[in-house]
DNA sequence: GTTGAAATATTGTCTTGGACAAAATTCATT
DNA sequence: AATGAATTTTGTCCAAGACAATATTTCAAC
């Protein structure tokens, strides 16, 4: 009934769609003109106007850009049959990677959505915190939060969460991932020779859950860690890298990183940083285009790698 | 020594001026047009290659930018006026608006600020919760964090800071501030009837130590606090806002948020929200032009003024 | 002299349609 | 099947113009 006066009447600018969905604004103009998609109305002055149904679709459309669709297949699709292939993706068993982890989605993490949905943040914080009691923290985050991410994101795209349920949610998670790094470094000494890990993320990967989660790991690994917070440009990370004299630099990338972005990003990264200091990254998007990145950074395809690279490091560097 | 192959004849690419500079394409472009600088060369399919000395020098000029001057007066500058100036830019105790917040600077902050210049965090971090701890949250986050946060962002203007340590400055008063409203929060109770809260900011507002300041006051209240993070949509709030059923949506601005955001976001909620519920802003864009602002909003000069205007709301809807 | 409103200048972002390289796909050949 | 060449797809860049948003200056009135 109030969804009637919810987002009807909105309209965006493309920079605002630009921003939403992570289309840059010449791929929104070469779309239209090529693709007849997306068609925005215009303003007094001629500038585009994007109305909600549009905006929604052309979420769907980033969706499945990601998932590896491409865009004269998909972009002229209507809004139903984009539906339907979002689901045919979303669907278990087709990459046997995901499989696993899908079958744990259903079973596990339907609750915790629902829960999301009825805004009971309570009763979700409460119920993360339970379960990395019950399970410990490094399965809990590798088998239950990181497919839960995975799963917000997927209901947003969907619109079936609110970008505040959203944000609701990575508070939450936030909080509990916070507790749990106290925790563990309360418990935990420095008896051995361990890397002193910069973590942080570039300058267009926003999502700072993947960061908490690693962090997660390290500690457990008790290393020394450095945590930027997300967004650190480039040449800022080399310079804290240096001064801070730390090993390893850690990078966290989230599903929506492209991987020209994440190949670049590391590139850089490795170019400009004095020979000692290694470049590690992880993420989503990391895992996905794994092949195409430099060779010399060490890819982290599972949260859990990480306690066996920083056991090679020790290796490594021992004395 | 290996300065001579780190950049020297490396060509960027537009998008990589971008990237770097955070100058947008279209920005470059202009200022090619109107102020004759930067004049990249061209590579083979005549697309712009930008060398070494512009992009040092397109640097420089972002940071005067970041400091106030224009680009109509800078652009054209030769290198080394740019240097010079910006060296007066560093310079302290020009500004006569400036010379209050100077003298708290050099008195109480010098030391902290000295600390964060040579990276020692642990001894920031148990600074500040001890200062909290002999002064009280309210007084130390109104007294010394507050102000610390401006000149943080002071130091940062002027060079005398890298990015990376600001970034290292928000995480470590994060975390204190963060153990701090779970501490308030465990020993305070409800037992008076106390509005309920919805803590954000607007996607332009990227700052959130302001939204944690904040929220500490409220929580010292004992008000029911559901805090959506940082950079929330307009429409998105107002759905949080009605679903959550809250009594107030508290927005924080900081100080590099101009008047035109900080009004249009007023004037958007309060025509978008419910009758019922009210619409607080605070933070240092918001006490320096509190002015030209919506009357209808609850604007909030100082941090402790969270504490009266709870009490005001308590009058208005006690019994 | 300060304040406030109106006029003016500056500056970032959006517009169009064309072009082309990099990446992905298809096709041909071993 | 696998390798390499031809072809299509697709994101990014270019030009010059336009204009609103913002900042600055001008001018009047207290």
């Amino acid at each position: 009934m109030d969804e009637m006066f919810e987002s009807r009447d909105v309209r965006w600018s493309i920079a605002d769609v630009e921003r939403d969905t992570g289309l840059g604004k010449d791929t929104l103009r070469v779309w239209e003109r090529r693709y007849g998609f997306p068609q925005p109305g215009r303003d007094a002055h001629g500038e585009r106007e994007y109305d909600h149904p549009q905006l929604l679709r052309l979420r769907l459309i980033k969706r499945l850009m990601d998932a590896g669709h491409r865009p004269g297949k998909v972009v002229s699709l209507p809004h139903e049959a984009l539906e339907r292939l979002c689901e045919a993706v979303t669907e278990p068993g087709r990459s046997s990677s995901q499989a696993r982890t899908s079958v744990v989605c259903s079973t596990l993490e339907g609750h915790w959505i629902e829960w999301l949905k009825n805004d009971q943040t309570e009763m979700l914080r409460n119920g993360l915190q339970q379960q990395i009691m019950r399970q410990g923290l490094a399965h809990a985050v590798e088998h239950l939060l990181a497919p839960l991410c995975y799963a917000v994101g997927e209901s947003w795209m969907r619109g079936e969460l609110s970008v505040y349920q959203e944000h609701l949610f990575t508070e939450a998670v936030q909080a509990v991932l916070r507790d749990a790094i106290t925790a563990v470094e309360a418990g935990g000494r420095q008896l051995q020779h361990k890397p002193k890990v910069l973590l942080t993320t570039t300058p267009a990967e926003q999502h700072s859950l993947g960061l908490l989660m690693a962090e997660c790991f390290f500690a457990m690994e008790a290393c020394e860690r450095i945590s930027l917070g997300p967004c650190t440009p480039i040449p800022d990370i080399v310079v804290a890298a240096r001064q801070l004299e730390v090993d390893i630099v850690a990078l966290s990338f989230s599903s929506h990183a492209t991987r020209r972005e994440v190949s670049d990003s590391l590139q850089q990264l490795i170019d400009q940083l004095p020979e000692g200091i290694e470049v590690w990254a992880g993420g989503a998007a990391v895992a996905a285009h794994r092949k195409g990145l430099p060779e010399q950074a060490c890819i982290l395809r599972r949260a859990s790698d990480v306690g066996m690279q920083v056991g090679m490091w020790r290796n490594r560097h021992g004395h």
